[in-house]
DNA sequence: CGGTACCTTGACGAGCATCAAACCCTGTGG
DNA sequence: CCACAGGGTTTGATGCTCGTCAAGGTACCG
């Protein structure tokens, strides 16, 4: 089992740093480690789950099921997540998530959640922070999904999930980004058919602003397709995280 | 000043209740008062606020504007909500609170809310708790707006407007309840534009699913309407929630 | 070799946006 | 008292975006 103090998410600046004790008391908090397959359902929908898990590495997405069958993707899932608070918090999941490729999940108890938040006053306060981000996440989807065309939803959620992506060290020297999702993911996540996804990342790849072919994410310019997402070009601030 | 033990909020089953010393701490906390008139900006997004909100009467919307001018309403703001945590842990809003109908806010002190925070887990724990509640409620008007059909979107919006405004007791005896918001503000919530909106409203009163007009919103069926929406008929399990 | 999972492309039509105009109601000022 | 303006609602006409249907292509796997 890897220690906390070597955790090898702890290399990317995108999260704070931990004291000795900080790492202690966390290491205390962990239970242990899991390896999932693609197309695990880690956490479902209604359920009570006992335990929440810190994405170690992998990637994944987080989805409701409606009543007839179709699924609304609510946002994807990276290394450094945190996943299962709302279960913790609130008493059961309101949404499943999901493994897309080979994940490994540190693992922890839900009992012990709230020891824990009891314990230490900024791990509570991070936990807030944690969802209030989520919060805010969830909410610019919603401002895509309801107010912009096929074209510019596609632009932004390709932008976010590059930075994301960037952001814990994927990237590859020669500008491609792994990004194992299927077309029906995406199309899911942005309120799309599967079929006209297809073919506006079909216009996005002729205008030479997104290349996703084969699990791989080309983007020639940031400020290009920024502006067809209707983003200001983002300074790539990314906030600095709490890491659980 | 209204005391917080005489908070008129707390007669509704709604909201946990408080013990004494709670009282006492929350009393502390409490900054003052505030009155403001229809269409008054409570907080502005990218602002960082000083302040933080609990709604004591009155409805109001948060939104997100988007470079082009158009606006995402986020969601509907109702008596009891808490207003600005956000800004208050990340740094900044990252939407804006309007009000549309007169309101009175429960002022608090945004340098307070860490040492609330310290000195109470539980009300720790409850800050993440609203936080995750929110996200939720966002989440799933994610669902809705990327997976359904106007009719469907506007069921569904209605009848959560119903069930919230009934739970601080808005609803009138022969069964209306009182809904100020624009038909604007509906379609700006469901991705919608405004005509259309208007037009689905109109099906929706001929099919005497709901009928909403001159702010007062009748459904003659919730459980026809919840079908339309495409939810289980609600079993009115309204979440208690604590109340800051 | 058939079977499955995913990507791709074309044809067609529905749902919804957009444009335009009329119709309230309320408040305001001559 | 009436004219007028402004904010919101209502309605009709027109056409674009996007969903749906259908079919074929490719890779991978037992």
């Amino acid at each position: 089992m890897i220690r906390c103090a070597d955790c090898p998410l702890r290399e990317f600046g995108l999260f704070d740093p931990f004291s000795a004790e900080e790492e202690d008391a966390m290491q205390r908090f962990k239970r242990g480690e899991m390896a999932v397959d693609p197309g695990t359902t880690v956490l479902r929908e209604g359920s009570k789950a006992a335990q929440l898990y810190t994405v170690l590495s992998g990637m994944g997405v987080r989805y409701k099921t409606l009543p007839d069958g179709r699924r609304q993707v609510i946002n994807f899932i990276f290394p450094g997540d945190f996943v299962g608070l709302q279960a913790s918090v609130m008493g059961e999941m309101q949404h499943s998530a999901e493994a897309t490729t080979d994940m490994r999940l540190c693992v922890f108890d839900r009992t012990t959640l709230w020891r824990f938040m009891k314990s230490s006053p900024e791990r509570a306060f991070d936990l807030t922070w944690l969802s209030a981000v989520e919060e805010h996440l969830v909410s610019e989807a919603l401002a895509t999904v309801g107010q912009m065309r096929a074209e510019s939803r596609i632009a932004w959620a390709l932008l976010r999930l590059h930075q994301r992506a960037n952001a814990v060290g994927l990237a590859d020297p020669c500008g491609a980004t792994p990004l194992p999702f299927r077309q029906q993911d995406l199309a899911d996540a942005l309120g799309l058919s599967l079929v006209h996804t297809n073919k506006t990342l079909k216009t996005l790849r002729v205008r030479k602003l997104a290349l996703w072919t084969d699990g791989l994410l080309k983007i020639p310019s940031r400020k290009a397709l920024a502006d067809e997402a209707g983003l200001y070009d983002t300074p790539e601030k990314l906030h600095r995280r709490p890491l659980i």
